[in-house]
DNA sequence: ATTGAAAGAGTCTCAGT
DNA sequence: ACTGAGACTCTTTCAAT
């Protein structure tokens, strides 16, 4: 399924420490890995190039900014293969920030972000059931995040 | 739950555009925002210091590295008190990237990562068995990301 | 491919408003 | 609080290896 892409070790712990540290310098990450800020570059220009790396994201507190309720919702279609039409729906809703078609149980798993309550039991409640094809949902508010972070993508090496 | 932050137009504006695009500079976004370089940078200090913004992270596409399986675990506990000792252990199980307490039918609920079917199975029936306290798990394997994306932060403004 | 140095661009500081 | 300019740091390019 992948193709071929043939990365050596120091591209394997280049991808490793800046996922670690993102906003570590090529020079301090050259030290680090001894090599020079230079070949970091190289580096990174070609993992850009074949987009394994795809940039840079903002991290930021949603919770500090108000948005104090996350929640996932499992999505029971009518037919399965209604889920592009119902997919194309569910983008249109600005709380719905991730979403995967699956297997098992659910046709598709959402991601929702809402500023309280009052705005998820909105989603929920009136955006969801206009939607046609969607049989029903089942709903888990997160009450705690006890983990979020990285895969770690060192193989054999390191 | 959330303290008084009082932020105004311009820092929700300078999120909002940093989320779409973390690697602007300061003075390209002032000039986007109609205030000074110098401005941006006092701003986002001033977020940092309030924990809203948090850094930045390394976006990379896990496929072009191997790891072809996403799946979500939800976990039905013996006892909820249980969430606590449980965690820790799954935290243990470096494929096992974000982890939920859940209202709903699952105590818990998990996102991994793995290069493929035979890793999915090994830390399902192998690590996941093991633990203590844990019921039984669903599973379900993601066939297709539709959507990955960030919250829409601005509130009335803008 | 990697290096080191020079050029270019960005961040950070600060005095003035 | 915002600005603009100077100091500093980082990225980017490139000739040499």
């Amino acid at each position: 399924m992948s193709a071929k892409l043939n990365l050596d070790k120091l591209d394997y712990q280049i991808i490793q420490e800046m996922m670690e540290d993102a906003e570590i310098s090529y020079a301090d990450l050259g030290k680090k890995l001894f090599v020079s800020g230079g070949t970091i570059h190289v580096r990174i220009k070609k993992l850009e190039e074949l987009k394994v790396v795809k940039g840079k994201k903002l991290s930021v507190d949603l919770k500090a900014l108000g948005y104090d309720v996350i929640a996932f919702i499992g999505v029971y279609l009518e037919k399965s293969s209604l889920y592009d039409t119902v997919a194309k729906e569910l983008k249109k809703i600005p709380q719905i920030v991730r979403l995967n078609y699956t297997t098992g149980n659910y046709s598709m798993f959402a991601e929702i972000v809402c500023k309280d309550i009052q705005e998820l039991r909105y989603v929920l409640h009136d955006e969801l059931q206009k939607i046609k094809g969607i049989e029903r949902t089942e709903t888990f508010i997160s009450l705690e995040e006890s983990l979020d972070r990285n895969v770690v993508v060192l193989p054999e090496n390191c």
